[in-house]
DNA sequence: TTTATTTTTTAGGCTTACCTAAAATATTTT
DNA sequence: AAAATATTTTAGGTAAGCCTAAAAAATAAA
């Protein structure tokens, strides 16, 4: 059984990992978790000792795949429980991360089976995100981003970069929402923003929003 | 925001709080948390200074009006996600309570009243206890044991008094379940037993057994 | 009403998970 | 490759929540 500290951890160096080669750095967690380098690396001994991470110091920590599993499993709950909330308590996407934070510590191999079962083993939670099978098996989908794409391509919006609750509000207030296509018409020289069409509609959008929009080609 | 362990103290005070004059003991509630009376002693302190209890030194604790607040909107969560897991989840009614005991300290007024309502505002929880309301409102039934009764006479299952696992689950294999009838036959002299009938069936059951079943005459 | 027993508190320790400041190591720049 | 900078670790400290053992107070028994 691992604490909350334990598992946050876990969950922050899978996160943090985009090359499983690569060791994540100390200094990338702790501002991930809003502790201090010196705590994580306490942790990261520990974790080391319970056979979760390689760190070796200095060099940062990389997931066995003891480690990856635990990850995936707290991943795994935190996804549903966004999902439950969403589909079921009529919570907004923009609403749920505090509270999945909380949930996903809950113990209970069962309750995750049936929460999963209940809504229907769904794949993505509210924010496009894969939700791990039981088993830690997760499906990443290639992520390209709507800046990505040429004019006159579209793209169909699958998931976002920046999950914060402002810009997950401020695409509600555009009213661009998951699952819609995006047409590139035109970018402006000057500022890079774009035209793009959407629905029945254009509108303008700047290059950092369009570079936290993932999308598929179609 | 209180602690878990600050909040298990208040609930188990709440729990042991039969006489609402008189103080809870040190003691008591060290048993109800397995912890030890010291570790008690320096909580109960730190509930003072928060208004939460009143505690002299020697004489126990009582909650305040704050505190008691407090424990009924952890009762109020733990009881509705009892109702949850066994009327959406597919738990038996002995499998809740260590799931709850956890889910019951999630932070979040929106997700507890969104769940109440969800679930359709229950009243009971599926032991047949009563859920608080959001003001911190709980409405007690008078309870009688079945062991009250007189021969001759009938009452309604509504409750159990002891809801460890091991007598749920020996309640469900005799098949004797929330909200049936049982009418007193007959008292063996020897031990005291109960020759009931419940629905089209005659069984025996234990005083000890007896004396766990709250139930209303009827 | 003393004495014995039980209950509760105090004193002092331990572990976890934080922290700051200083030292050690790695990386980048010149 | 030496110096400057950035990163990471170590050393030492704090608070919460637990513990054991001893002291103090309350309660029960003689």
């Amino acid at each position: 059984m691992l604490t909350f500290s334990e598992e946050n951890h876990l969950k922050s160096i899978f996160h943090l990992s985009s090359d499983p080669e690569l060791g994540v750095s100390t200094n990338s967690i702790a501002d991930n978790l809003n502790t201090k380098a010196s705590s994580v690396t306490e942790m990261l001994k520990k974790l080391n000792d319970k056979n979760l991470i390689v760190y070796k110091k200095y060099h940062g920590a990389q997931l066995t795949e003891k480690g990856r599993k635990t990850a995936l499993n707290i991943i795994r709950k935190h996804r549903l429980w966004e999902v439950f909330l969403v589909d079921k308590l009529n919570f907004k996407w923009d609403e749920v991360h505090e509270i999945a934070e909380q949930l996903e510590h809950i113990q209970s191999k069962k309750l995750t089976n049936e929460l999963d079962k209940f809504l229907n083993f769904p794949t993505k939670d509210p924010h496009g995100d894969p939700i791990p099978n039981p088993a830690g098996f997760i499906k990443f989908t290639p992520k390209l981003k709507l800046s990505d794409l040429n004019i006159g391509e579209t793209g169909k919006f699958i998931g976002v970069k920046d999950s914060s609750s402002t810009f997950l509000k401020y695409l509600d207030k555009r009213q661009i929402s998951l699952g819609c296509n995006i047409k590139v018409l035109h970018q402006e020289e000057f500022d890079q923003s774009l035209h793009v069409g959407l629905d029945d509609t254009n509108l303008t959008i700047s290059i950092k929003t369009a570079s936290n929009l993932y999308i598929t080609k179609i």
